[in-house]
DNA sequence: AACTATTTATAAGA
DNA sequence: TTCTTATAAATAGTT
């Protein structure tokens, strides 16, 4: 709990997505603290991949009054943000499917790392450097476990997705926010 | 020191420069570890009272040059903990594959609400329910639109995971913390 | 969503 | 202003 974490883009979804709810709170409690301690104006503007609308902050006409100020400056420092919907469309699923993908290339490498430790942790491997025999007995030792990990495993294999043409389930989906 | 501070307009002069200047950076870092973390467009603009020229991240090079302190952080806490146990082996090993199946269905997920974000945005539906006929364009709707997205998407599936045989090449495998 | 171990921010003092 | 430090606040991982 309260790890620190690396400054790099989250690659799991689930945790990127639970960073992004709280610390989205965190930064809007702030802007609207140095507000009201300091006496000044400001805007924030945050851009939730999932939704079009951005989070403004202090509220849309707020933010446009401040936005207004800042016109004066060169056009290119302005937030020329604008999302198209068609390119933030596919820009968004793109990375959806990319990021399925490195999460799976991940957990074979999880497992591979697992399965690496729990054999020097039982063969008590302590040496710097593996021998020709070692080397063998591992790779045995890895093929075993594999192997016993997919037939565990058979229930819980990732299917690649397809189009059922089911549409009209579609209105069960949970409308991301 | 740490004090709690009221949520109120600091009317001592110093003090409230103080803290402007101490929350400003502390807003700033904050927009860039939550664009940086959750790959998200943002940005702020804070009007400081003394200055005509307002602070604007990301753009402002002032700003970047003070974040860029923060830009490489102590990143290598190797945890060699070992994984010790035949329990702790399995559970990890299924808890890998349970987060892989969800990320899948959250894909999934996330790619209709998408579509079907898309879908109001474009058809600029804003009634409370759906009639018939509204449901059925909607339904067609996305139906061409999932055609499209798998059709785009050929060469990102998700194939499932299979043992190879090829053990050979794990001793390269990255292992994890 | 609520909890809690940590990390991070920051108010006041030097 | 910058540094230091005690305390408050945020938050990552977990349940």
């Amino acid at each position: 709990m309260g790890n620190k974490v690396k400054l790099a883009f989250i690659t799991h979804n689930t945790k990127r997505k639970a960073a992004f709810r709280k610390r989205k709170i965190g930064i809007l409690k702030r802007l609207n603290e140095i507000t009201t301690l300091c006496g000044i104006e400001a805007c924030g503007i945050l851009y939730d991949n999932n939704n079009p609308q951005p989070v403004v902050w202090p509220t849309d006409s707020g933010a446009k009054s401040v936005l207004s100020r800042f016109a004066s400056l060169p056009e290119s420092e302005q937030s020329n943000k604008k999302v198209n919907q068609e390119d933030f469309l596919w820009k968004r699923i793109e990375k959806d499917f990319e990021e399925l993908k490195k999460e799976r290339e991940e957990t074979r490498k999880n497992v591979m790392a697992i399965i690496i430790n729990h054999y020097i942790y039982t063969k008590e491997f302590n040496g710097n450097s593996m021998s020709k025999n070692d080397l063998n007995d591992m790779s045995c030792f890895i093929d075993e476990n594999l192997k016993e990990i997919y037939r565990k495993m058979e229930g819980m294999k990732i299917e690649s997705q397809e189009h059922d043409g089911n549409e009209a389930g579609v209105m069960n989906e949970t409308k991301k926010q």
